[in-house]
DNA sequence: AAACATCGCTAACATTCGTTAGTATATTAT
DNA sequence: ATAATATACTAACGAATGTTAGCGATGTTT
């Protein structure tokens, strides 16, 4: 009888929840089954239900977690006397960090959030209009004191959030920067652009 | 007997490929069924097969639709006589103008192309990463010119690509700016970045 | 109007899915 | 050692999935 190997006072349960980050992202929410989750855990696929309510469960749980990690984020950020541009870095090279070191769990809660059934759905819905909305805040900020150039700021937190999802493509890759030069090169084009002067 | 409606010259394999799209972007390649689909056609799930041979040939179709055009354009950027800045430009509008325009297939290629089966997926992968290099490979001769700052062209494409697909959160927001407005925005805060000077 | 091809229908198939019930085994507490 | 709890197993369920076969209806061509 194989039992689920514990390590770093890690439960059961959170073992299954990071094997199915694993998974949710390698083949998507839909795609991945319970029998796939049970295999990279060791076990059927029944013994799961020991540990967890139901898939989607696992969903609500990676989802808000990472949720709820930007939300403290921001709160911290916001409460900060600094100027705005230094809070949209900070908050960047937080979300930076977040993609580069708990990618799977990250990126999962970003791709397959619509799998979330309501009354979780909506709540997580809300919870990223909110966010997303602190964050352009921000930025109006930083356009009124003259330190952001005159743009949208609602389509610049668009593109600044997704170009960081592209961290994707560097887990991806074989000849990787290091995650140092990685975060240096997004902030660079992301706050000061491509052109040279 | 219920008769797919075609209009505009348009197959009725066009019309379920059409369909398909909107039905993939809303629920996921694996989540939206045949008889889904069936339902939006107006017809039963047992008839789409007159007109495709599976529901992964819908997938090919529109993936390698969408990758065409890019490579088209691509080719014709690269045979222009312009700077590098203009080249980026010009391929930047173009996809952000898909994005915009072609939304649907769009969206589907750049998030579903996971579940394409081989030897499709390998050779979808394989363009893939080709273009970002004739990307990247743009970039890198506008920073030997000194036109660009020195930054890492991989980094810049990923970042780029990705922003780009943020329009997808400017399609589902309620209160949009006009896609003039859009376009605008994106290629200042990309091109230029953030900060006033 | 007859012949032919196109298209849609019903019915059914084999799989796969998430999940539950019931039982056996391992671990922990007494 | 014994009792109690936690965990894993086998077996099976009902539902949903992509797809096929066979047949009838519609549309097109002669």
């Amino acid at each position: 009888m194989a039992r689920i190997k514990t390590e770093n006072n890690l439960t059961r349960k959170e073992v299954i929840v990071a094997k199915a980050a694993t998974l949710f992202r390698e083949k998507g929410f839909k795609a991945a089954s319970m029998r796939d989750l049970a295999e990279a855990v060791g076990v059927e696929a029944a013994s799961l239900y020991n540990h967890i309510k139901s898939k989607t469960e696992i969903l609500h749980e990676l989802c808000f977690s990472v949720a709820n990690r930007f939300l403290h984020k921001i709160d911290e950020v916001e409460a900060e006397q600094t100027s705005s541009i230094i809070k949209i870095e900070k908050l960047l090279r937080f979300h930076i960090n977040e993609m580069i070191h708990h990618y799977e769990e990250v990126y999962v809660s970003d791709r397959e959030w619509k799998h979330l059934s309501d009354p979780y759905l909506s709540n997580f819905q809300n919870q990223r209009r909110i966010y997303r909305k602190r964050f352009a805040a921000i930025i109006e900020t930083g356009i009124i004191e003259n330190q952001i150039k005159k743009i949208d700021a609602a389509t610049a937190v668009l593109i600044m959030l997704h170009a960081i999802s592209g961290i994707e493509s560097w887990h991806r890759s074989t000849q990787k920067i290091t995650a140092d030069e990685l975060e240096e090169n997004m902030i660079s084009i992301l706050v000061g652009g491509l052109v040279n002067r």
